[in-house]
RNA sequence: GCGAAAGUGGCGGAACUGGUAGACGCCCUGGAUUUAGGAUCCAGUGCCUUUGGCGUGGGGGUUCAAUUCCCCCCUUUCGCACCA
């Protein structure tokens, strides 16, 4: 017999053909169903797709068609995240147009995508480089505005002298570039800043929202970068009050130690600082000192080897609890931006504080004492007792350390000197970028009227692609008289518009919402629409945006709800989260730089894309990272020949029959009912991992037992129509199961067994539990919790017959010859475990 | 230092509420088929001193029974880290 070989390239195509014209994937919110919103993170189009975004789409794709299946109306949209820095890099190195550039790598990439049968609806595309997306943007940053929750300030800026712009701290990573690894500088520049830490309490206290739904890592990271500590503010007054100062305030998170103070350390750069030393007889000593701190990069200055420094200024602060005169020093260890800059130091309880003091020979004084009598501070090696009863705190001794915490923070607040304050280490977000490639900011500067906002009928300034990208790779926008000159929207007169363009985080903190109404133009949403689709259930994306992009997401979600752009019950953009482990190879990244590549379109080209994408989700759990290798894409190419071959070699055993079709009646013999018992299992559990659990890998191995059942069924099947039925319905649940994972071959074995309606619009099998109910059952023996054998019972054997059978078996005998029976602990349809001494 | 995750055969990994540890796949071994190779099929495949014993990073504990629960420790990976 000629056997037809499997031949994926021809079939993938024609699959993918079809599902274009049938429109196979679209969705709408005007649904009766209940909806489900599966998302991965967007690509950045970099020109091709690599292995890891294969792996990332492909997991995202079973979800959808699992669910679309399963009952569920699925939303599963793509982009493109089309601004950015490597454009124009690669513009300026081939000598063309940023735009040109991106939107030939979309054109590349969007056919790979489609090569490998994403079930995307793909009306709903979009990229954010289009005037059509960002106008929106546009608009949020005028009501951003106009809410206050975007201001211009000007302050020391992390700068990329590479990338020629600034970064947001979160774009900082152990003071590198995250984007090209150079060293990051710190730059005076005014810029634009979107207020995020207005929404510091709410994106910390949410964090209990997706407990259960994000990995604990992600939840904790995030917690970690908001950064929450309770204290107080507490002012100290200065002892001889110099031009335009009169006191300090300091953040401390431990106001019950204030009796304890006995110094003040203050951050070098602070401008107050300035003022202080200002006509000092060692001013010069101490700019020296200051100048030395400023030019220390950002790593060397917050290392923990660094030595700890110090000088003292000459001037005194006054304690205004007790009175007490405070030398006030400098200190390279103390951060301008936390708090208020300024340290009161507390050495006895404050392991760095202590180790200054000594080094310089300040007082310490103990105010908490885990016995609650004062000791002698002067063998100390550490500072101690975290919490305790107070010593040396005048009306507040005796109290513990919480007790005076409080009572304490409500004595600053008598005296007016202080109050409760909760700081948090979240920065603002800077959101300005000195760079082309990007959505032009609109706002302008009026020679009359300052900064003016753009009116929003004049939305979207648009970035014009009649620009020569500078080598330099500095923006040429602000020498774009076409651009950069224009008239006030207030005045009319001569104004200059804002050059810099905004951050592409921006764009992605919104993208998600746009896909409900992507080709609205009258407004960024319809409303409807979100409520119907909002939040996205499943997102998944690399760990990598644990920070970035995820906390921006959660932020503008919670800024766009407020602003009536979002329904106000929307408090997350993100119900679940999967972030999905890496494709390695040679068990390190692939990178072109060392060259351990593989190509996915080679794959494809090789072995088709159904064993691409099986390998993908065979070869671990999702959010593990996995290493690529020959003999394992192979495994899983012999897999689907496996299962070619078995509808070729049974063709004419094959009936058109749904998943599940056959019933208890067709089984005559043991083995059918065996089969069929294998099939109903294997819908449960490939449903339960694939549409609940995210874990395809156990998925695909169900189906892989299901197959090789089969295999030995056909080898006894009689030439009988029950047989023949079950044949076709076990044959037609491996379709039916697998088609998440590897559609294109389960669609084209579907037609071949007489189906005329897609797969892709086939519901997911229903099984039987009575089906999976076996003839007999094997129930392990123990003797005293050690396995001694299986029996094989009847299903159903009641306690007594298996605890007769067990004391009967002969190595239950053997091992209990010498011993007492002792007790016989059963469990219906598992085990018998008996006890004996 | 703080926080999170993870340690199971030669390898990737399974075991969902404590109940036959190693499903499924890779690798490997033997056999069938083949001129040969490949492919395929069948059998085997945790370790050992094999009527038995030992095995889920190590050590204790709870239990008739522990990869699973509790305590202590070790290792690895990741994130944060002078945050007052």
């Amino acid at each position: 017999m000629k056997t037809e070989r499997y031949n994926p390239q021809d079939i993938e195509k024609k699959w993918q053909e079809r599902w274009a014209e049938s429109s196979a994937f679209a969705c709408t919110h005007e649904s009766a169903k209940e909806k489900y919103y599966v998302l991965e993170m967007f690509p950045y189009p970099s020109g091709n797709l690599h292995m890891g975004h294969v792996r990332n789409y492909s997991i995202g794709d079973v979800l959808a068609r699992a669910k679309r299946m399963q009952g569920f109306n699925v939303m599963h949209p793509i982009g493109w995240d089309a601004f950015g820095l490597p454009a124009e890099n690669a513009a300026i190195k081939n000598n063309t147009h940023p735009a040109t550039w991106t939107y030939s790598n979309i054109d590349n990439m969007r056919a790979q995508m489609k090569r490998l049968g994403y079930s995307y609806d793909w009306a709903r595309e979009v990229a954010t480089c289009r005037p059509e997306y960002y106008k929106w943007e546009q608009l949020f940053f005028l009501k951003f505005l106009e809410k206050g929750l975007v201001y211009r300030k000007k302050a020391p800026q992390n700068w990329c002298p590479s990338c020629h712009t600034v970064l947001a701290n979160e774009q900082v990573v152990d003071g590198k570039c995250w984007r090209c690894d150079s060293q990051v500088e710190q730059k005076e520049l005014t810029q634009w800043f979107l207020r995020i830490t207005a929404y510091a309490d709410e994106l910390l206290k949410d964090l209990k929202l997706l407990e259960g739904g994000w990995p604990e890592r992600v939840l904790a990271m995030q917690n970690n970068w908001i950064g929450r500590s309770e204290g107080a503010e507490v002012k100290f007054k200065l002892d001889k009050p110099v031009a335009g100062i009169e006191d300090i305030t300091v953040f401390t998170t431990r106001p019950d130690t204030i009796y304890g103070c006995s110094f003040m350390v203050l951050a070098p750069e602070l401008p107050l600082v300035q003022e202080l030393i200002k006509g000092s007889p060692s001013e010069a000593e101490l700019q020296a000192f200051i100048d030395r701190v400023r030019n220390m990069d950002r790593i060397d200055r917050q290392s923990d080897t660094l030595e700890k420094e110090g000088v003292f200024t000459g001037a005194y602060a006054v304690n205004p609890v007790n009175g007490k005169k405070v030398p006030i020093w400098l200190g390279n260890f103390v951060i301008a931006t936390y708090g208020t800059g300024c340290v009161m130091s507390v050495p006895a309880h404050d392991q760095r504080d202590f180790e200054f003091a000594r080094k310089y020979q300040l007082p310490i004084v103990q105010v908490v004492s885990e016995s609650g009598q004062a000791e002698s501070t002067d063998g100390w090696d550490c500072a101690r007792a975290g919490a305790g009863f107070m010593v040396n705190s005048a009306e507040f001794d005796g109290l513990t350390s919480e007790e005076a915490k409080q009572k304490i923070t409500e004595k600053f607040e008598a005296m007016g000197v202080g109050q409760a304050k909760v700081q948090f280490r979240l920065r603002d977000w800077n959101i300005s970028r000195q760079r082309y490639w990007g959505a032009p900011i609109p706002v302008v500067y009026c020679e009359r009227c300052g900064v003016v906002p753009e009116k929003p009928e004049n939305l979207p300034i648009v970035l014009p692609l009649d620009v020569k990208t500078q080598p330099d790779g500095k923006s040429p926008l602000p020498a774009t008289p076409s651009f950069a000159e224009c008239t006030c929207p207030a005045c009319g007169g001569k104004a200059r518009r804002e050059t810099d363009t905004m951050d592409t985080f921006v764009e992605s903190s919104w993208y998600f919402a746009r896909y409900t109404s992507a080709r609205n133009d009258k407004a960024a949403f319809d409303m409807d629409a979100l409520k119907y689709w909002l939040p996205v259930d499943q997102y998944i994306g690399g760990v990598e945006h644990a920070i970035l992009h995820l906390l921006y997401s959660r932020f503008f979600t919670k800024a766009l709800r407020d602003l009536g752009f979002f329904p106000d019950s929307l408090d997350e953009p993100f119900t679940r989260l999967l972030t999905q482990g890496m494709v390695l190879l040679g068990g390190s990244k692939m990178s072109k730089s060392k060259g351990n590549i593989v190509n996915p379109a080679e794959m494809i080209e090789r072995y088709g894309a159904d064993t691409v994408r099986l390998f993908c989700l065979f070869a671990a759990p999702p959010e593990r990272d996995f290493d690529w290798t020959e003999s394992g894409i192979e495994g899983s190419n012999r897999f689907l020949q496996r299962i070619w071959r078995l509808f070729q070699d049974g063709e004419d055993k094959i009936a058109c029959v749904k998943a599940c079709s056959s019933e208890a009646g067709d089984c005559a013999s043991k083995e059918a009912r065996e089969l069929r018992g294998k099939e109903h299992a294997t819908v449960k559990k490939a449903g339960e991992d694939m549409g609940q659990r995210n874990q395809f890998n156990t998925a695909i191995a169900a189906i892989m037992e299901l197959v090789n059942a089969i295999y030995i069924f056909k080898e006894k099947m009689q030439d009988s129509e029950g047989d023949r039925k079950v044949f076709s319905s076990a044959m037609a649940t491996v379709l039916t199961t697998l088609s998440p994972i590897t559609p294109h071959i389960c669609e084209e074995l579907w037609e071949r067994m007489g189906h005329k309606e897609q797969l892709a619009a086939e519901p997911w099998p229903v099984f039987d539990e009575a089906a999976m109910v076996r003839d007999t059952q094997t129930i392990a023996v123990q003797v005293n919790g050690k396995l001694r054998g299986t029996m094989e019972m009847p299903t159903g054997a009641d306690r007594q017959a298996m605890e007769e059978a067990a004391l009967a078996f002969e190595p239950v005998k053997r091992f209990t010859k010498d011993l007492t029976v002792r007790k016989v602990i059963v469990v219906p349809g598992k085990l018998v475990n008996v006890v004996a001494k």
